[in-house]
DNA sequence: CCGTGTGAAATCCTTCACAGCA
DNA sequence: TGCTGTGAAGGATTTCACACGG
């Protein structure tokens, strides 16, 4: 296996990190439709960012791409999915397995790939014990004489006032990163990663600017798409590559 | 009413209206727990940011605080829901009534405050006519002839195949905020703004740098609070205020 | 004296523009 | 010729540090 660590030892600017799974999925895609290769271009278009913006984040994971061609979609991939961690198959507990729990636990698409559910824990007496999807939902220190290894990621899908308390007994169990989905601002210890995604906090965002979209605003670039005046799914697109 | 926008008319950084929501909500719990006034400190504390990014987001509002004694939660909280677009009682749609979409509809935090559930689509004809949460769940073209105003923001809870044909829909109604959980990039107007939260690149992102913690490793300050080694809750930092 | 408000500095990210290679 | 890789320029955001007002 080759590595795909960019020339230097310098970290990849967040935002590129954020992207670069943006890349795989396109990448992915692409080779399912059989282009083996795909230029920045089309996987700019594709991924919602501008061509710029694709080249120099790939570059800064190698020299991946054939100048006049273009990137080999499959090579790509693999890099990317290598970067990401996969093969890893990280052990994954969550913890309060409401209806937001249970939903995600049934996405498809999110427990997909390199990551494996090991555990559900939640305080409800009501629940506990249920099985769901072959895990027993149980307390935390049940869980705790349970697990041979420690989680890599702890998902939080409780309400705002028991997620401090997650967030503890998670680290506890030595998980470093937590998926925050309770609208509460965790405190962790420094090397624990935390990612929020707050629903209440998009829709907000959302609807400040929606008060002050006097007609033609200026769409400014954040989370923000606004590629062709709608029309083609991105595979027709992909389809209409060369 | 007061004006709460800016002394300029410059727009906010989109950093600093992603803030906003947070600061708003640490603002209402220091009034619910009887703390009149608050510190740029202590309200970064809470809001998981440092002081310094507190002030100068709140200065580009105008000047709120009071030098020496800090900010009158009451009022900056009632001036950041001003400007998040209270009482405008944003109409919402959701599109993709499955185990997401419910767990959205039912989830305390996510619709309430300023946003109204208007109408739900699905295209599953099992589950057409089902009535949840009050609302029937419908066909678009129903939808449309049955809504009088359009929605305002339109929430889509449909497989990624689906995604970007439901944006059309939403357009068409006239959504001109979409919140997108489908794991696809979409194709719309450049006048209507998308966020997205697409929940397996959060995983990724999490493993990315899962794969590279090689012990102490420098935490970056994206989406990552590195307060204090755990224990309180930020409800006793508060308390512990002056 | 304390804590806000704010210019200025520093840092980070994006975009440009083009050299260079297939 | 076509498209990547990349230094350099440009913008935007964060952080600093301190003057100012309560």
């Amino acid at each position: 296996m080759e590595r795909f660590e960019g020339a230097d030892r310098r970290p990849l600017p967040e935002p590129t990190v954020a992207r670069l799974p943006l890349y795989l999925r396109v990448a992915l895609e692409s080779v399912r439709l059989g282009h083996p290769t795909i230029s920045s271009e089309v996987l700019a278009r594709l991924a919602g960012v501008n061509a710029a913006k694709v080249r120099k984040d790939l570059s800064l994971l190698g020299s991946l791409g054939t100048r006049g061609t273009g990137y080999d979609a499959a090579q790509l991939a693999r890099a990317l999915d290598e970067l990401l961690g996969a093969g890893h198959d990280w052990p994954v507990v969550l913890v309060g397995v409401g209806r937001l729990g249970r939903a995600l636990i049934n996405a498809q698409g999110f427990l997909t790939g390199g990551y494996r559910l090991v555990g559900l824990v939640d305080a409800d007496p009501t629940v506990l014990g249920e099985l769901i999807d072959g895990h027993r939902i149980m307390r935390f220190d049940e869980l705790a004489l349970e697990l041979e290894i420690a989680p890599a990621i702890g998902v939080i899908t409780t309400p705002a006032m028991a997620a401090q308390r997650a967030a503890e007994d998670l680290v506890a169990l030595g998980a470093r990163s937590i998926l925050n989905f309770a609208p509460t601002v965790l405190e962790v210890p420094a090397d624990v990663r935390v990612r929020y995604v707050d629903l209440s906090i998009e829709l907000q965002i959302l609807s400040y600017h929606a008060a002050r979209s006097h007609d033609a605003d200026d769409a400014s670039p954040y989370s923000t798409v606004g590629i062709e005046p709608a029309g083609a799914q991105p595979a027709a697109w992909l389809d209409r590559a060369p």
